[in-house]
DNA sequence: GTTTTTGCAAATGATTTGCATGGAT
DNA sequence: ATCCATGCAAATCATTTGCAAAAAC
């Protein structure tokens, strides 16, 4: 991952700096549903002094590269996923998780309908809302 | 929606109080995605003294309820959805702007998915990540 | 009369901004 | 040498909480 952030960042005429390498680095190696707290923890304990708005700025530009993909969360705090191939979110209204499920889905309707008014898709998302299996039995 | 929301509340064992009655009618009379925020505005025109935290604690009861559903947006905020039926939304990354697309979406595949993991869905529903059509044309 | 709801003010949590320094090109 | 990126601290934004007073039942 590091080296397609090294190459896209040179392709945008950005510059690769040792901070921005780790932070992708984290996110690639910790591969799960992360929020930006968690990527500056782990960035510290293997990069001490970075910033917490250095990490901001580094998963947004992830994101503008297509390294990751921003999901919000129905709690309305936001993590990123590592994962950037075709896949669906389960989240749970009880307990706030987010789960992956893999499942095809014919969204090609939505997309076009979504094109004609002058949209620019980058991708269609799922997110299932409901209660997740622990949460169920529970309840 | 004001009836609706009166008889449950009273089913709930809850009070009906002005302030809930107002804050029902505005949501549903501004018909469309709206911040807090925005149904605090709108409130406190028509019934001054209303607090935030009032508007917040009542949205809160109106998706419990039913009446509204609650919308995480990629910014991390919230906005409340007084459609109830079966749409999905288009989320621009560079404004925020959430808006309302009807199109088919076949999931069924990835509700069964998610039922044979012990998850019980609510609903699915689509995001379409990308550009609206006047921050594409502005970039 | 009892219990819930409200309004106020303050607290919280997440993310962003301003600005001077440091670092990549 | 030139700009971009970083770190720091403070600001902002959205939302929540604690608590006493007011209102609904």
């Amino acid at each position: 991952m590091e080296t397609n952030l090294a190459t896209a960042l040179r392709e945008r005429g950005q510059r690769v700096t040792p901070q921005r390498l780790m932070i992708a680095r984290v996110v690639s190696d910790l591969d799960r549903h992360v929020t930006a707290e968690a990527v500056f923890d782990e960035v510290s304990r293997r990069l001490p002094g970075v910033s917490l708005p250095t990490v901001y700025a580094t998963l947004e530009l992830l994101e503008a590269v297509g390294l990751i993909n921003r999901v919000a969360t129905e709690r309305g705090a936001v993590i990123y996923d590592p994962r950037t191939d075709q896949h669906h979110h389960l989240a749970c209204r009880r307990c706030g998780a987010i789960v992956d499920v893999e499942a095809p889905v014919e969204a090609e309707a939505l997309l076009a309908v979504a094109r004609s008014t002058g949209f620019e898709p980058d991708h269609a998302q799922v997110v299932v809302r409901g209660l997740c299996a622990d949460c169920a039995s529970s309840a």
